[in-house]
DNA sequence: TCATGAATTTAGAATATAATATTTTATGAG
DNA sequence: CTCATAAAATATTATATTCTAAATTCATGA
């Protein structure tokens, strides 16, 4: 099934937003438990500025959600399709030959 | 499950390579049937070395392969779980929410 | 061997991404 | 109000991608 440009271009974005070991350890993340930005920071060991502009690209995508608890932000996953394609990202990947 | 770095690069590496409309479009392409770099390049209107860069970018993270016949060379898909992760993203994006 | 078509490679310029440092905004405590 | 902390926004720099153009390789047929 060969699709059209429009929805073509959305999902290389969705993958685009995807695509980078930080925002894609930050799902993985959101998936187990909501967490807030500075949590996420320690935990990936990255600044708290470079962690909210990548929770600022996922957001943008409609990847995560956000809702300020007090002084805190809290992020989790929005979009439950991401979780699917998470889990059949590292299922897949087992069976993936490098090179 | 929050997977260790190393296998997360691997990801992000395989949805860098995804993450592009013309790859996209390449990968959804191949999947119904392989083909030449010509004629990619024709259906993407695209220059055949653009066409090439970008089948070089999916042939060295495993995505395509490909077979010389004469003076033509024939791409394919090399990577069936590719096929499942394009089927999840065609049936996931329709109930994506933008913004 | 020469010409041609298919494909790849290389070099470059333009654009996009990502990280750091700094500043600004918001909230709550005293 | 002032101070401290969390988060976001901005600016700058460094790096990576992507496209175009030109040159090169490879196979085939005249």
């Amino acid at each position: 099934m060969v699709l059209e440009n429009e929805r073509l271009e959305e999902i290389s974005e969705l993958l685009k937003a995807l695509a980078h070991p930080t925002r894609l350890k930050i799902v993985s993340i959101l998936i187990s438990s909501k967490q807030c930005v500075k949590n996420l920071s320690e935990m990936l060991e990255a600044s708290q500025p470079n962690i909210s502009q990548h929770l600022n690209i996922l957001r943008s995508k409609g990847i995560v959600g956000c809702k300020r608890d007090g002084s805190v932000v809290c992020y989790y996953i929005k979009d439950p399709s991401v979780i699917k394609l998470y889990e059949l990202l590292i299922k897949e990947v087992y069976s993936w030959q490098e090179k």
